[in-house]
DNA sequence: TTGTACGCGTTATCAA
DNA sequence: TTGATAACGCGTACAA
């Protein structure tokens, strides 16, 4: 490797000139010049390690993501990448393939890895996740989950679901299916689903049933052929594009129409929705935006700046072709 | 910070028996003890520069994907994730958002952070991009697109094309409308596209239409409006699925039925293509595995083992519901 | 088994 | 403007 004294060497100056035509800038015409072109020669690139150790500081942020092929996930990565380029950060992603165990590895390997800041996006947190973020002394923050304690950037997804509520309550149904998620998911699970709940409740002559699966599309497509033929209700509630985009997938292969046969709509707002047919009403969530504040705020936390323990993000309803008025049958 | 002096001095022995206890571990079990205590205390981790630096080596590996959003690299990249966590390397992933620019910048940036190798998913590649690479000193292996002079994995993309030409010479189609990408991206927009060509013009009464459009679902789904009209096609050949998926939206907001009017197929072999109706035919691409090979062929390369300049991955035909015999009307 | 001393590549301080 | 030197945190000969 050609290092800082090889080209000190080379041009005949000592190595603190060179790291100052480096850095400052600041050296005579002459020697920079000579330095310049040893330089090109060499193919001479600082050793950012080095430079870290007597810095201390890296200028890296860590991210820990549950999965790589997930296209909320991919939304909110791109504007983290975005802004945290914007801010001279380099990013070092890692993958912890749903498992808490590998979440714990991760923020380790970040920490030991002296990135200045960790987002992870959480999925369930348990007391050990708590933990393991204050065991770390790095500036830490949570997306999609609230936490204790710990900075946190969430959606609104309880009123997510209260939107969902009203508008089906408008077009007058009043049996409905929700297929949600487990409860580990507080976001999802809990949240989202109560918010729907609180909200059709409220009403006269309601009926609603409620079924679990799990993220995959397989799941929820699978899931679907049972539970599609018996159900009575005229407007099902998904808790993710994905299940949605599934069961529809179910609904045809079984012969329903949609909307004829009953309502359906997702939350998310992926572009997947707006690619099959019938388009899928849903609930759009500003991924990329939470990716640019996320770091936003997490800067923040590493300079010390106050900021609030939690933020969240609007959503918005959006209504696509797979809703439509109760018609009585 | 807490250092490994700090951890020496409370322990009262010299911090070579400190970096002992971490390394070899061969320490009296007194001191060990004592150690391990100071340790928990404090949360010392240790500084990954300082070891990198001292190691000349950093275990870490750079990936230079072209966006984050896309299915294809995010299933590669996945498969990158796993061996590369297997092999005991860190990855760092930075995004290009589809630019030279910052295709170059980040090889610099990897360089300089002292990554043992790079993987690039390469889309166009020009001279400057060679030139880049030669440049750095780092083991460099591109993925997607063949290149002279460094290693690469890629795609059977000209056998995937026969492959389409074959099966829908097989069923009796004669009029075809190809909806490809532009030609810088090689493997996709010539060889792709190429195979298909020659397998089908060695028929006779062959018609073949041409048109190109961009990787997104937006830019298909607009031209396809236009073109679906106009065209006589009786087999519509779409370069990716993403722009099967895109005009077969099309197709159904014009009152087309697929594949009753014509037939439609992709290539890549996607979740999306299987969650639509009619579902998709396509080519379906082995990207996790390709994932894990080219993080295999890299370590080989870092070590300076002998291996193949370019090694490709098979593909295989999926039938499913959008192809169809070709009727007379 | 333990401790001393040095070097990894860089930057910062201070004197020349 | 330049150069000598110390320091960042760690690992490792080598000596004790």
């Amino acid at each position: 490797m050609v290092t800082i004294n090889d080209i000190a060497r080379k041009a005949g100056v000592a190595k603190s000139t060179v790291s100052r035509y480096l850095n400052n800038g600041s050296v005579s015409r002459e020697t920079r010049n000579k330095i310049e072109e040893i330089i090109r020669e060499t193919g001479y690139m600082p050793n950012n390690f080095a430079r870290s150790l007597k810095a201390q500081k890296t200028n890296m942020i860590g991210v820990i993501i549950p999965r790589l092929s997930s296209a909320s996930t991919n939304e909110v990565l791109s504007g983290i990448d975005e802004r945290s380029r914007q801010l001279g950060y380099q990013l070092i992603i890692t993958n912890s393939d749903q498992d808490s165990e590998r979440e714990f590895e991760n923020i380790q390997t970040l920490s030991k890895q002296k990135v200045e800041g960790i987002i992870m996006f959480a999925r369930e947190l348990t007391p050990e996740h708590i933990e393991a973020v204050k065991q770390t002394q790095t500036p830490f923050l949570f997306i999609g989950q609230r936490a204790e304690d710990i900075h946190s950037i969430i959606h609104q997804d309880y009123e997510a679901g209260e939107k969902i509520g009203k508008y089906a309550l408008e077009l007058g149904h009043r049996h409905f299916l929700f297929i949600g998620v487990p409860e580990k998911d507080r976001a999802v699970g809990v949240e989202r689903k109560q918010g729907f709940l609180d909200t059709v409740r409220a009403g006269h002559g309601i009926t609603i049933d409620t079924i679990e699966t799990d993220f995959s599309r397989s799941s929820a497509y699978q899931k679907a052929l049972k539970f599609l033929p018996e159900t009575l209700a005229t407007y099902i509630v998904c808790a993710t594009d994905n299940i949605a985009v599934a069961v529809l997938k179910a609904s045809k292969e079984l012969g329903y129409s949609v909307p004829e046969d009953f309502s359906l709509s997702g939350f998310g707002g992926y572009e997947a929705t707006a690619y099959v047919s019938p388009t899928i009403t849903t609930v759009s969530y500003p991924y990329r935006e939470m990716g640019l504040e996320s770091v936003d705020k997490l800067v923040k936390l590493i300079n010390k700046e106050e900021v609030p323990h939690v933020s969240e993000m609007k959503n918005e309803l959006v209504i696509n072709q797979s809703t439509t008025f109760f018609k009585k049958v």
